[in-house]
DNA sequence: CAAACCAATTTGGTTAACCAATTTTAAATC
DNA sequence: GATTTAAAATTGGTTAACCAAATTGGTTTG
């Protein structure tokens, strides 16, 4: 159960294999929404894995709302219909790694929403935190120390301050592999840093003053040059 | 390692009461990336829990893309520095549900890129697929029947052909929670569902002529009448 | 006949033992 | 003394045994 940024592995396939399975036996014995599934000891021995793949598989079925464990009882099928199940399953088996590009598209789209909705929504402790790691990031720029990650973290008090929780939890998946690509790729000099300065105080500024567009706008600023700059286009 | 959606159990308080031990031990042992973490057993003992609990754990910053476990070798932090891993580890433990309104913000916003991309992008197999499950919706409206499941699958159809992995996982990850609230509370009658049928089509026509700007249009419209049916707002 | 009770079974969760690959250590060799 | 080699210890992964809660079915009881 992951964005499965990272490895490719075989312990991947084998668990993807019994997702399928499980999605077959389903099928086959017209389960809906409700209905338990076979324990995790015949699934294990039916399929002719070991019990904690079995666990795992359904874990990941779990994180995507498919099926619901109870402790002592068994596993239940969730309530989105036998259509929806066969659907989301296929796609979540056929789901290739993300790339970067793709996750920089989305950070974009992400952070474009939650910038504006910070400036409408921060709370005064939301204020704080952010400036707290505006200063983070600035003391570090200044001693002309690389600060890609108090960056980051800045962006995430941003995230939080939008009181949008899955917006959060998905800026949160994302930037992991944000930073590492980030220093893999030393993107992002000096100079650039210094101008990260100046903008994300603008963007603190709009948020401060609850003024959505210019939040909005500052941001879209602060990608422009910051990617425009990182990839030379 | 989920968006954990669903439930609030004591197994997740457990999870997450390790995975701040684990970030004090990076802290005062002073672990730097690559460095390796100790071993499941060692920290299961010094925890004071079982090792499937730490592996548990480990699973779960694994998924965030904060260590990565390597077979028969050991867990090793991951290359975003530990300024950030402290950061994004608090913001992981202090993650709240994400609620229903959050969930739905987050799908409009997605899907309005999605849709953007897919006009973009799509291939002539998206294409397809896509004509698929507008069939599929279609037939079942026009039989009287309930048709959430395939609303969603055709909306799924535009996510993949958005040919963007990352958006595509995402909108996996809350499309199950959204049918299952469309179905509790009963949103989306049949008057709707019929006016679905034509606003689908306007978006899928819209992404075959490749025009992302009327796609954008057409899906807006869509979310309009829908929220604002569903909540007569 | 229905309701209450109880023991046997089933369940997911937990623990402990085991495995094979890897890493480390030290002995052997030149 | 440096290099090679082999054996011992360590590791995440796997398997099997065990646990307590929950379900189930039959029996008893009112």
């Amino acid at each position: 159960m992951k964005l499965e940024i990272y490895t490719k592995n075989e312990h991947q396939a084998v668990q993807n294999e019994i997702i399928g399975k499980i999605r077959d036996l389903i099928n086959y014995k017209n389960l809906e929404p409700g209905d338990k599934l076979p324990s995790e000891r015949m699934l294990s021995e039916k399929f002719g894995v070991s019990r904690s793949n079995v666990r795992e598989a359904i874990r990941k079925l779990e994180f995507y709302g498919l099926v619901k464990s109870m402790p002592q009882s068994g596993t239940f099928i969730e309530d989105i219909g036998v259509i929806a199940m066969n659907g989301i399953i296929e796609d979540i088996l056929r789901l290739e790694d993300p790339d970067f590009k793709s996750l920089v598209e989305t950070r974009i789209l992400l952070e474009l929403k939650t910038v504006r909705l910070a400036a409408l929504r921060r709370t005064d402790e939301d204020l704080m935190q952010m400036k707290e790691a505006l200063d983070a990031y600035n003391t570090k720029v200044l001693n002309g120390e690389d600060a890609i990650q108090e960056d980051l973290l800045f962006h995430l008090a941003i995230a939080k301050a939008s009181g949008n929780s899955t917006m959060n939890t998905l800026m949160l998946m994302i930037t992991p592999e944000i930073i590492m690509n980030f220093e893999k790729f030393h993107v992002c000099d000096k100079n650039q840093a210094m101008l990260g300065i100046e903008e994300h105080t603008e963007i603190f500024k709009a948020i401060e003053n609850q003024d959505p567009q210019k939040a909005k706008q500052k941001m879209k600023k602060h990608f422009k040059s910051l990617y425009q700059y990182c990839y030379n286009t």
